[in-house]
Formats: C-alpha cells, sequence, structure tokens
DNA sequence: CAACGAAGGATTGCATCCAACCTACGACGC
DNA sequence: GCGTCGTAGGTTGGATGCAATCCTTCGTTG
C-alpha cells in the first residue's frame, strides 16, 4: 500500500468501473470518507483525479457526479479505439517485433488457440480467455512502443460496467473469431504487412464493439425511471 | 473567477505549457502556494488534476516532477494525432457537415486565403493566422460530433513549449501551404469525399509535425548540461 | 579515503476546523 | 392560494497543524 489518496483512488475507480456508484449519481465526500474510514482529504484528491480521468464530471461548489455513458458513447469510443489500435498494430509491423514481443504473441496465439480447441465454453475458459484477450492487445501495443499511444489507449479502455459486459457478450463464437483474427493479425505484423495489420486490427477491435454497443443499448431501455414527478400523483 | 482550486489549475498548465518550469524539475508545493497567495490545499488539487492530464508525474511521498517530452515523444503523439484528425475530418465527412458548421468553415478558409492574399508576414498576420488554424482544426473535430475524440484530441495539444515553437516555425510559406490544406480538406468534406478527407487531414497534421519534430531536435541539443559534479571541480 | 549510518531539515500526507455556497423548507406578504 | 423572501441545514472549498516520509549532510568507522 501506499499512499492513502492512491488507495481511495483506485479503490473508487474500480468501484466506479464495476457500477457501484450508478450513472449520473452525485458522490458524498462525507459519505466516501466514512465508507473507506479516512478523511475527507484523499477522498477529494482521488476524486480530482477521477474527474481529470474523465470518469467523473465536477461542477464547482456542487461536486462530483458520475459520468454515464449512451450507446452512442460508446460507439463514438470505438471509433476511437479501433482507429488507435489499427495505428499501434501498423507501428508495431513497420517496426518489427522484438524476439520478447514475438515471443510473448507467439505464446498468447498459442494459449487462445488451445482455448478454443478446448470446444467447451464456462467461466473458467472465459477468465482464461479474458487474459489472453487482454495480453494479446496489451503486448501489441506496447510493441507499437508510442507511450503517448499506450496512455490515450489506457484511457479508453476506462468505461464503466464494460468489463461486466463482457462476461456476457463473450460465448464460445464470439472467442473463436476472435481468436482466428489475433492469428491473422499476427501474421500480419510478423511478416510485416503493415497495411493488411492495421486493417486487420482497427477491424477486429470494431466488431467488438459493435457487439458491445449493441448490447448497451438493449441495457439501456431498462434504466429510463427518470421523472421527477411525484408532486403530479397526489 | 472559480474556485481557487480551478484558478490555481489554469494558472500552473499554463505556467507549464508556457515552459516556466522546466521539464523534470520539481513542483515545490509551499513555493507554489507563497508564489500564488494561496494555501497548499488548493495546490495540491490542482497538481493532482494536472498529474492526471499527463503534464506531470507523480510519485508518492517524493512530489511531482514537470514531464519533459524528447523528440521521439514529440513524433509519437504527432503520430497519434495526425491519425485522430484524420479519423475526425472523415467522420465530419460521413456524417456531413452541419449548414452552421459549413458556414463556419467556409469564413476560416475565406479568412485564410486572404491573409495569404496579403502576402505578408509578421507577428499580427502570425497571430491571426494562428487563430484561423486552431478554429479550423476545433470547428473541424466538433463537425465529427465524437466527444471522446474531441476530448483526447485536446489532451494531445497540451504540450508544453509548444505553442511558443509555433511561432517560430510558422513563416509564410508554412502558412500558404497549410491554407491550400485547409482548402482542399474543406473540400474533400463538403463533397462528402470520405477516403479523400481522411487522408489530407492525417498528412496535414503529421507534415506539421515533422517540422515541429525538426525544431524540437535542434533545441534539445542545448538542453544537456545535466551534471552534478561540483565535487571534482574543487 | 571510502563507505556506511544516523540525525537534522525539508517536504509531502492527512486530519480537523472554519468559511462560503447551494438548496430546501417554511413563513410572510400580496 | 400563490409567489417571494429569509433562514437553517447540509455540502463543498480552503487553511492550518501535526505526523510520516524522504533526502541531505555530517560524523564515524573500517
Amino acid at each position: 500500500m501506499a499512499t492513502r489518496g492512491l488507495t481511495v483512488t483506485r479503490a473508487v475507480r474500480e468501484a466506479i468501473l464495476n457500477g457501484d456508484y450508478p450513472g449520473g449519481g452525485r458522490m458524498n465526500e462525507v459519505e466516501l470518507a466514512t465508507t473507506l474510514g479516512v478523511s475527507r482529504t484523499p477522498i477529494r484528491a482521488a476524486l480530482s483525479t477521477l474527474a481529470a480521468e474523465g470518469l467523473l464530471s465536477y461542477t464547482p461548489n456542487s461536486g462530483y457526479v458520475v459520468k454515464s455513458y449512451t450507446s452512442q458513447d460508446i460507439s463514438g469510443i470505438y471509433d476511437v479505439r479501433s482507429t488507435l489500435e489499427g495505428l499501434g498494430t501498423r507501428l508495431a509491423a513497420e517496426r518489427g517485433l522484438s524476439d520478447a514481443a514475438r515471443g510473448q504473441l507467439h505464446k498468447i496465439v498459442q494459449d487462445g488457440a488451445e482455448l478454443v480447441a478446448g470446444g467447451v465454453w464456462n467461466d473458467a475458459v472465459a477468465e482464461a480467455w479474458e487474459q489472453v484477450n487482454n495480453s494479446f492487445h496489451r503486448v501489441m501495443m506496447e510493441a507499437a512502443a508510442n507511450p503517448h499511444l499506450l496512455f490515450l489507449m489506457q484511457k479508453s479502455r476506462e468505461i464503466p460496467l464494460l468489463n461486466q459486459l463482457k462476461f456476457r457478450w463473450h460465448d464460445f463464437d464470439v472467442m473463436a473469431r476472435s481468436q482466428e483474427d489475433h492469428a491473422t493479425i499476427f501474421e500480419a505484423v510478423t511478416l510485416r504487412q503493415v497495411h493488411r495489420a492495421e486493417a486487420l486490427a482497427c477491424e477486429h477491435v470494431f466488431k467488438s464493439g459493435a457487439r458491445i454497443v449493441e448490447h448497451w443499448r438493449k441495457t439501456e431501455v431498462a434504466k429510463r425511471p427518470s421523472g421527477a414527478r411525484s408532486k403530479v400523483a397526489a
């Protein structure tokens, strides 16, 4: 454990990404402080940080509220993510993979292939695939050797409730399809087929995004209670 | 004026971008507090925010230091910026310009054309061109109607000393060339030539980036004093 | 002479206290 | 009855004081 401020920041970030605080909800400082067992000071530091990260929006003298994302927002984010992923993959192909990176990606693709070859789909497989998937994209982006790109990609990944959705929209077919994509992308990068690698990576992420947007839209209809019209009822 | 925290954040951000605090330098909280005439509390809030924005890097129990950028970093940032600018322009072309956006861009391109037609280059023209240039990119990115993209683009713009360099690398030829680019990009977007618009915008920003990287590299050689070897001198 | 260690100063981290603001409820006047 | 003003509660903004940590420097020892 480092400082309380960092601990709180991580905890609150995780909680928001996990959906513990509903979109549009206000973050009460004293409530958070008592809940997490610290004073308001580290809480305020954390909120300020998370606001700068884009997870919260801040209004002076009013406080922080959790940003909510519409399916349009998600769609826009994936437009960006797919483009950046394409860029990163292209950069990796241009610069060529290091032996270490090639080794890691080779193992990752192999692990994915084994999961697919297993032919089963359960929570353990889903968890393992999640690991494989994340590793593939992370290693590829690191291979691009562009710190700024890495930074923006990490930012683009931080969307509340997205991780939970992942476990839902994954199924065996999706995994098999994605695994094929990974293998193809890896091949293109290895062969230094720059343009092909970029196009494949972009499309790969875009497809994932489209699936997520679809699911997001479905969950969207459920949460339209709104209405602050308790008076007219009487 | 809103809260002191916001005021301080803006002030310090401006100062950093302006180069008042050298890259790699430590930010002393009490020093900043006395300088700006506030207590450490808003200072700490500001530093935390700026660290999340990426302008400062933070080490627990050690404090904040100003991030320094090498020419490689700048190059990488412009790889990303040009790609995102291409994406934004493509989105604008796909969705089509609103009447308002088309009007604004038309006027901006016209203003730029007049500056070039003037045939002179002085501080006033440079300032006016700076306005035109910024407006063009801002309006175009807004026309893309992708909040997340806008957010990342603004982040990518915040690089210390970059604004000062701009006034140096601008000259009449560069302005004339850029003006042509703007006109062509505007035409492509208006005609809904999606791919052409993307390619032109990407290349346009990339060229600017290449120029900046070149200048950055030149300034880089000057600042290698380092060496904390005062003892051997005796 | 070099290297390790301890003490002091300096700086950051955190909690508490007070001030400013925003909001909501109630009273008063029209 | 309705609108408006005022006040009180609650929440955020900021300052200060103290604890904890780090860095530097000086002293000691091998």
